[in-house]
DNA sequence: CGTCGATGTTAACATCGATAACATGCTAAT
DNA sequence: ATTAGCATGTTATCGATGTTAACATCGACG
């Protein structure tokens, strides 16, 4: 019985170690570590190559821990579109030139594509989606004095997807 | 022998006109079959709501027969685009004022949201890349007189989205 | 009439989203 | 300090999907 509860934690250890993971049963901040997993997913591979159970692998989980942090993909992709939002608002805040405020946004879309698309594709997410509509204003604020959020988002699309002329 | 034979051949009619399909073990046109499958969906459920099987279902052949047709989903997923640019295109020729072209082009958008998406979306399928620039730059040139492509794409994004402000 | 290529079918594999049942360990009340 | 309970992980499993391979059928062309 000790035998076996040793080996256990042995096999546990040992597999943890293969992984260069830490070695505790609970991750810390799994949530942190999906969403992470999930940006870098979809910044280098494109958001389709995000998938709950790929996630989960990166951040060194089993292929259903995430399902105790987001109830679905869904609810994952609406979270990374949220830091989206904050992350190119932020970039945004840092400049205040118009030309330097389209500069900037369509950087944002170059840089990142699949976030990008992701943040202004539709979703799936109910839970986000109001938070999301209210960072999408302060976004069309801001870019009010840049010729509005509509045209420039027109091109940003189009560039991404290779049709823009 | 000759009995099995038999046998098999009525399984196939039974099973054929269980599903109100004709008898013959060909199809006839299963390219164009699929395609209206996959619009059909597209349409009415939504661009995640196409996969190669359910597309199949619907043309009333096996589940693997559009292999046969389309290399793989994002071929077929690239010919649907190409019709879809083809319909707008058809559309906006119809009209010919600003106010008109700008109407219809965003009608469009608004009653073929998973079409519209589609096409104007990234897309796997390489084959239709260059006939999907050479219809972009049609229908750029045709709204150009209208304000332009992308600030009209970038409002119906939006819009679709459910983003718009 | 026979064969050959186009088109269908069945069966299989790997992967995915999602859920259920079970395990572990942090925390707070006693 | 102990321990009960909740949050968080794990394993096992289900049904669906994309895709391929091997086999079957049919129509067109010699």
């Amino acid at each position: 019985m000790l035998i076996i509860e040793t080996n256990r934690e042995r096999v546990t250890e040992m597999r943890a170690k293969l992984r260069g993971q830490k070695t505790s049963y609970h991750h810390g901040d799994l949530r942190h570590g999906l969403m992470e997993a999930a940006m870098t997913l979809i910044d280098i591979r494109g958001r389709h190559a995000l998938t709950m159970r790929e996630a989960a692998r990166r951040a060194g989980v089993s292929e259903a821990a995430p399902y105790r942090h987001f109830a679905n993909l869904d609810e994952l992709l609406g979270a990374v579109a949220i830091e989206g939002y904050e992350m190119l608002l932020a970039d945004l805040e840092a400049v205040s030139s118009m030309k330097a405020l389209r500069e900037t946004y369509l950087a944002f879309a170059a840089d990142f594509p699949g976030r990008y698309e992701l943040m202004f594709g539709k979703l799936g997410d109910r839970k986000s989606a109001t938070r999301r509509k209210h960072l999408v204003q302060e976004l069309a604020d801001m870019m009010e004095k840049a010729g509005g959020l509509a045209p420039l988002h027109g091109e940003a699309s189009l560039r991404l997807a290779g049709l823009a002329v």
